[in-house]
RNA sequence: GCCCGCGUGGUGUAGCGGUUAUCAUGAGGGGUUGUCGAUCCCUCGACCCGGGUUCGAUUCCCGGCGCGGGCGCCA
C-alpha cells in the first residue's frame, strides 16, 4: 500500500495546495485547468460543474462552466459533438449541473484595442462529449450572475443559490479561513480542542433568556454559553482549551448584530489573568489578520469586485498591530463625559458610546476593568482595586472594534467561598450550582479566558454591514427555516 | 418590546384617485456569430391580504401579515 504512504505527506500549507484526486465523476477540476492549462493543453479530461451561462445558437456554442474550484469555458462545435449534444447545451438552462469530456486547449485572446496589452493565455475545454447531470428549473428565484442587487430576506430563502454567488462563496470561504487560522494559532500555545454539552439543566449566566426543551421527562435549556463547563475542564487539569461551537439566546432583539444562534470561539486557560487572555487574543487575531493577507486576497479580489458593483469602498486587510489599546472603564466613562454626552459611573456603554470611543480607536480596543457590580458572578475581582467613585472593579474586559462588541473575557473567580458569595450577591442560590462550585473545592487554579463572537470577527474582515451576511443559515427571531 | 419606513412581473425597481403600469435583469422562440457582461428581432410576466372611503383604489384610511432601519440588550 505505497500510494497511502505518498498521500501522508500533506503540502505545508493545506490550505493553498489542495491535492485534488480524480473523482468518479471528473479527472481535472476547472481551477486546475484554470491554473494549469499550460501542462495540459492537448489531454483529455473530464470535468463537471453548473452552466453558468451558454453563448451560441447556431453550429458553435460555448458554455461557462463552474465549480467550488473556479470557471472555464467549454467550446461545442458542430462535428467535434453529436447534433443532439449540441442543441442540448444551446437550450439548456442556467445553473444546469453538466459533465463534458473534451481537450485542454488555449482559447483564442480576446480581440482588444489597439496600443492594449495583450492578456496572458487562458484555456478552455473542446468537447468531446457532453452530458446533462441535472437540468436547472426555470427561471431562478434568484440570478447567480444577474446584476440585479437582490434583498437578503430572498438570498436566505435560497441560500443554496445565493452562495453560488461568487461573492457570497468567498464571504464563506474566508469564514472558514479565519476558524483555521483561528484554530491553529490556539494550538500553537498550547490550547486543546474539546466539545461541550449543549444541552443543559440550568442558566451558565444570569441574565439573558434561554430556550427552554424538554430532555425526555426533565426540563432543559439549550445552551447560552460554554462558560461553566470550559472552566470545569481547566479545573480538570486540561491547562488550556478552546471550543468552537453554538450558543443559543432567546432574545428578542433584532439588529444587525445579533442572531439567538451564533457560534462563540471560546477560550480558558490555567494560572492566566485577565491581561494574559487580552494577550492570547490579540495574538490570535493578529495572526487571523497576518494569513489573510498571506494566503487568501484572491477571495478578498472576488469581494471587492462585487463592492464596487455596489458603489462600496473596497475592503482591505491591515494587520492590526500589537499590543491593542486597553480604555479601562473608567477612562472611557471619562472620555464619554468628556465629549458632552452625560453617562454616570456604572452605567453599561451603549453603542452610541462606543461610537465616542471609535472615533479616537476605530480599530479593535480592549475596554478592561469593568465595576464588579456589572459583570457575571464567575468573574474575578482584586479586594481594594476600585474606580473613580469607589466601587469594586472586576476583571473583566470586552474587546469592541469600532462600535461592535467582539470579545467578552476575563479572570474568573477562582476562591469557591468568594463564588458562592458572588452568586448571593448576585440574587442566585449556590446550591443550584452544586455542579459547577463543587469543581472549585479541591484546588482550584487561578485561571481566564473569553469569547469571541466568530460572525462578529467576520463582519469585521469582510466589511459586512449585517451579520447575517457571515452565516450561513442564521436563525433570527423571525427566521428559523432554511 | 418601543419608534420610523416599506410591500409593484422570477429578481431589483419607477410611478399614479381613472395609465396600454416604467426601466433593468430574467424566461420562451428565432437569426447571426471564436463568443466571453455575446449580439439582433419577436414574445411572456406584477400592484401582499382583508375591510372602509369613493362613481372608480395598485394609489387614500384602518386592521392583519411580511420585510427593512434605529433603540434597548448582548457575542
Amino acid at each position: 500500500m505505497r500510494c497511502l504512504d505518498v498521500q501522508r505527506v500533506l503540502p505545508p500549507n493545506m490550505a493553498k495546495e489542495t491535492v485534488w484526486h480524480p473523482t468518479s465523476f471528473r479527472s481535472h477540476t476547472l481551477g486546475q485547468i484554470q491554473d494549469g492549462g499550460s501542462d495540459l493543453v492537448g489531454s483529455q479530461v473530464t470535468i463537471c460543474g453548473f452552466m453558468e451561462a451558454n453563448r451560441g445558437k447556431g453550429k458553435i456554442c460555448f458554455m461557462d462552466l463552474r465549480d467550488g474550484t473556479g470557471r472555464l469555458q467549454v467550446f461545442l462545435k458542430e462535428g467535434l459533438v453529436s447534433d443532439p449534444e449540441l442543441e442540448c447545451a444551446q437550450n439548456l438552462s442556467r445553473e444546469s449541473t453538466v459533465q463534458v469530456v473534451g481537450d485542454v486547449a488555449q482559447k483564442r485572446p480576446p480581440k482588444v484595442a489597439e496600443g492594449e496589452p495583450v492578456p496572458p493565455p487562458t484555456y478552455e475545454v473542446v468537447a468531446k462529449s457532453f452530458t446533462v447531470l441535472t437540468e436547472a428549473a426555470t427561471p431562478l428565484p434568484l440570478g447567480v450572475t444577474d446584476t440585479v442587487s437582490i434583498g437578503l430576506d430572498t438570498r436566505l430563502d435560497n441560500r443554496f443559490l445565493d452562495l453560488r454567488r461568487a461573492h457570497v462563496g468567498a464571504m464563506f470561504t474566508l469564514r472558514a479561513r479565519v476558524l483555521q487560522y483561528g484554530r491553529e494559532y490556539l494550538i500553537s500555545e498550547g490550547f486543546k480542542e474539546i466539545n461541550s454539552p449543549k444541552i443543559i439543566a440550568s442558566a451558565s449566566e444570569g441574565g439573558t433568556n434561554l430556550f427552554p426543551m424538554m430532555y425526555f421527562d426533565t426540563p432543559a435549556f439549550l445552551s447560552q454559553s460554554p462558560q461553566l463547563y470550559k472552566q470545569l475542564t481547566v479545573l480538570g487539569g486540561m491547562e488550556r482549551v478552546f471550543e468552537i461551537g453554538p450558543a443559543f439566546r432567546a432574545e428578542k432583539h433584532d439588529t444587525y448584530r445579533h442572531l439567538n444562534e451564533f457560534i462563540s470561539f471560546d477560550i480558558e486557560a490555567a494560572w492566566m489573568n485577565d491581561d494574559d487572555v487580552m494577550g492570547v487574543q490579540e495574538r490570535m487575531i493578529n495572526h487571523i489578520w497576518q494569513s489573510v493577507a498571506d494566503n487568501d486576497m484572491d477571495q478578498i479580489e472576488i469581494v471587492n469586485k462585487y463592492r464596487e458593483t455596489q458603489g462600496d469602498d473596497p475592503i482591505t486587510v491591515d494587520v492590526p498591530s500589537l499590543p491593542f489599546p486597553r480604555i479601562s472603564y473608567c477612562d472611557a466613562i471619562k472620555m464619554i463625559q468628556d465629549s458632552g454626552e452625560s453617562i454616570e459611573w456604572g452605567a453599561d456603554i451603549e453603542s452610541s458610546h462606543c461610537d465616542i470611543i471609535a472615533e479616537k480607536y476605530p480599530g479593535f480596543h480592549f475596554i478592561p476593568r469593568w465595576p464588579m457590580e456589572m459583570k457575571p458572578f464567575y468573574i474575578h475581582h482584586i479586594e481594594g482595586e476600585n474606580g473613580a467613585t469607589g466601587e469594586q472593579l472586576s476583571r473583566g474586559f470586552d474587546l469592541n472594534y469600532g462600535r461592535d462588541e467582539m470579545t467578552s473575557g476575563g479572570q474568573r473567580e477562582h476562591d469557591v467561598e468568594i463564588l458562592e458569595q458572588n452568586l448571593r450577591n448576585k440574587g442566585l442560590d449556590p446550591s443550584g450550582f452544586g455542579f459547577y462550585t463543587d469543581g472549585f473545592r479541591y484546588g482550584a487554579p487561578p485561571h481566564a479566558g473569553w469569547g469571541l463572537g466568530v460572525a462578529r470577527l467576520l463582519m469585521v474582515l469582510t466589511g459586512s454591514r449585517n451579520v447575517r451576511e457571515t452565516v450561513l443559515f442564521p436563525r433570527d427571531r423571525q427566521r428559523v427555516t432554511p
